[in-house]
DNA sequence: TCAGCTGACACTTTTGAAGTGA
DNA sequence: ATCACTTCAAAAGTGTCAGCTG
């Protein structure tokens, strides 16, 4: 099957590092220097170099150009400043600060999938003591790693350049039998979000890009309740959703309090009517003094709707304090007096608009964090912090992920050390410590109504190279099959149709082992499932499935295993075992295969593609086939770093998280993109998208 | 005993359907 | 009939807190 291994910067291979070094940047906006220059002066000299590619030269230096840009960054370093936390519930919660992402340097022609992954950036867990982040043990071992594959995705390097990519639809949760493709972390422990390019030809195939950044300020610490103070004032006053929590909001504290009071009082006086219902009747009130109030008492015990003899609520028998009826009174009506008063004075303050904007300003200054000034590499004095992460240049704009670089030469500011995921330089060498085989899977949800125009279709159209092909198609194909796909073992073998029909790396090239860590336990294998997209008329699912079909036939059964040779990450190398069954198929479909050569350099696509999904063009479709000789890939990240030269860093390698695409030579493609549509099947329409677990479940 | 987790709560924002008018 | 705009209710996203668990 189709794999793809996304491993930290350490691992990244030599195109990696090329990217890191040799793409150039603004001189404004410096590269993520410190890790990539760290990196870079421990690696050696061959890694430095620009991976060669001469079969796409194009492609190469299409790839040295792309850039993303984290458009938030400012407001991830407030967070990261003082140790960000990131709170997951069993039913998934979302990323604060979100994602919001710039790229540019794409190909506007060419299609491209962007993926979101979380990896642990160490093997510890942590517990906040004394004001901060202490380890305090080794990490739990880690789960079955999932991929949050953007809405948009796939869509036009135009469609990704023209607007900020969020990717506040991913959702995290603890959850480890999370059925909703929610991405799966541990509480307590510390990880790093990465997002990848991926050039596709089309929903069928990757193309020959592939792009990782890593933002240093974007490491969190996953908690089930906030720990840090700082952390909540920061969320509370920069979320828009927690607005109600804010000092002027409805649920501040005050106003929190108040309600109780209220309660209290309301219970209060619901006791004293209860008490003494009947006692608005003057009658009570006149009755004689002299009753026997030990009658009264007893009668009162045995039947609470008798009134009170004394005609009035007495403190004593309430069950609250002596004055606290009174007292509560008081109280509730000090505070609602006080808070008209905070919500006048606020409202005359207020102004539509930018008021988020202004709350955290209000909040930088009144907080008088050092960490909030523009010096945001600077690790707050103050002891709540987590240990700071090692903190990218001011500039949040990173080319492809740097390799093994990212090593922070800032210091770790105590009590732990803040190993950067960067840092972590092929480490690889940790990944022999990983905990055990990893699976990612892709969640493909539904695309969400975009801010944005939507995304391209995902197929061209036949009717002109250069312009999209596929516009004719409904915003998203909606693959929707139903493959089930088995979670991958090592061996790489899932069930299901895998992501590899839909997303193919024409000519992928085997993946090299990274320098010496792999064991096969680090291997971890991605499913890739795709959301089911709107249910596209146009989409015809038996046209997958016979899309998909002659991939099962090309792959051997085992063959796909990840080579668990002394390589750290054995890597899935398709090619060897499929070339045969490729080139067969290439034969019998020429116009289909695409022209790995060319592929990036050229903005058209094969002009074949239309012809894939016959409900459009009765053209034989594509052959998945042809994936697997696509030279670069994810997987490919790690391949080239020497085993045994890791790169100097000035933080603990941490493992190496591979991410892997892979399809199982034993997966029935028979039964292809079936469980894509299995959603709108089921009927289980998710708000945000649907979700698809490619290890072995269907999600929704 | 206590750290960590869970679910309910009240609030806010977002989303989409329904209604209205041009 | 179509489109744009407004209104409204439901859904979803927040942090807080009390209670539970191991």
């Amino acid at each position: 099957m189709l794999s793809v291994e996304m491993f930290p910067g350490l691992a990244l291979g030599p195109q990696r590092i090329g990217d890191c070094f040799y793409r150039e940047a603004p001189a404004h906006l410096p590269l993520f220097p410190p890790t990539c220059d760290v990196s870079a002066a421990g690696l050696p000299p061959r890694l430095l170099a620009p991976p060669p590619v001469p079969s796409e030269p194009t492609s190469k230096a299409q790839k040295d150009e792309v850039k993303m840009e984290l458009e938030n960054s400012s407001l991830w370093k407030q967070f990261s400043s003082v140790g960000t936390e990131m709170i997951i519930t069993k039913k998934g919660r979302r990323m604060f600060p979100g994602l919001r992402l710039k790229l540019s340097g794409l190909n506007p022609s060419l299609r491209y999938i962007l993926l979101l992954d979380i990896v642990p950036l160490d093997n510890s867990r942590y517990r906040f003591q004394g004001g901060g982040w202490q380890a305090v043990g080794s990490a739990e071992a880690r789960l079955p790693d999932r991929v949050f594959i953007h809405p948009d995705s796939p869509a036009t390097g135009a469609h990704w350049q023209s607007r900020t990519i969020s990717f506040h639809y991913a959702k995290l949760t603890n959850n480890t039998l999370d059925t909703q493709g929610h991405i799966i972390l541990h509480s307590l422990h510390r990880y790093q979000p990465r997002v990848h390019v991926i050039e596709a030809r089309d929903v069928l195939r990757w193309g020959g890009g592939q792009h990782s950044f890593v933002f240093p300020e974007t490491q969190f610490i996953t908690v089930t309740a906030y720990q840090n103070n700082k952390i909540t004032e920061l969320k509370i006053n920069s979320n828009p959703f927690a607005k109600g929590f804010r000092e002027d909001g409805m649920n501040s504290k005050k106003q929190r309090d108040a309600r109780q009071k209220r309660k209290i009082a309301v219970l209060t006086e619901t006791l004293d009517i209860e008490n003494c219902d009947p006692c608005d009747s003057t009658e009570l009130l006149q009755q004689p003094s002299d009753t026997n109030t030990d009658l009264q008492a007893l009668a009162l015990a045995s039947l609470p709707p008798l009134p009170d003899p004394s005609c009035g609520f007495r403190p004593e028998e309430a069950s609250y304090p002596d004055t606290q009826p009174l007292d509560l009174g008081q109280a509730f009506m000090a505070s609602q007096m006080t808070d008209i008063s905070i919500t006048m004075a606020n409202g005359m303050q207020d102004t539509a608009g930018s008021e988020v904007a202004n709350n955290m300003i209000e909040r930088s200054d009144s907080m008088a964090e050092p960490a909030f000034t523009s010096s945001f590499p600077a690790p707050p004095p103050s002891s709540s912090s987590f240990p700071s992460a090692p903190l990218p240049q001011p500039s949040s704009s990173f080319s492809s992920l740097p390799s093994s670089d990212t090593s922070d030469p800032q210091p770790s500011i105590p009590p732990i050390d803040y190993p950067s995921l960067l840092s972590s330089s092929p480490s690889l060498s940790a990944a022999a410590t990983t905990p055990s085989l990893q699976q990612t899977s892709f969640t493909f949800p539904t695309p969400p109504p975009s801010n944005s125009s939507s995304p391209q279709p995902l197929l061209p159209s036949s009717s002109s190279p250069s312009s999209n092909p596929y516009h004719a198609i409904p915003e998203t194909i909606s693959p929707q099959t139903d493959a089930s796909f088995a979670a991958p073992s090592s061996t790489c073998h899932s069930g299901q149709m895998s992501a590899q029909s839909l997303l193919i790396q024409p000519n992928q090239t085997l993946q090299q082992e990274p320098g010496g860590n792999g064991s096969p336990s680090d291997q971890s294998s991605a499913n890739l499932s795709f959301p089911n997209v709107s249910p596209s008329p146009a989409l015809h699912l038996q046209n997958l499935s016979h899309q998909a079909q002659p991939l099962t036939a090309a792959f051997p059964p085992s063959s796909f295993a990840h080579p668990s040779s002394s390589l750290p990450h054995p890597s899935f190398q398709p090619s060897a075992c499929l070339a045969s069954s490729f080139q067969q198929s290439a034969g019998t479909h020429p116009q289909n295969l695409p022209n790995p050569s060319s592929s990036s350099s050229t903005p058209s696509y094969p002009p074949v593609e239309i012809g894939a999904i016959p409900q459009f063009n009765p053209a034989p479709p594509y052959r998945p086939e042809m994936v697997l000789h696509h030279p670069s890939l994810l997987p490919q990240l790690d391949s080239s770093l020497p085993s045994s030269t890791p790169p100097p860093s000035l933080y603990p390698a941490f493992p190496s998280y591979p991410l892997r695409l892979c399809q199982d030579p034993h997966s029935s493609l028979s039964i292809p993109f079936r469980h894509l549509y299995r959603q709108h099947q089921h009927g289980h329409p998710h708000p945000q998208g649907s979700y698809l677990d490619m290890s072995t479940r269907a999600v929704f």
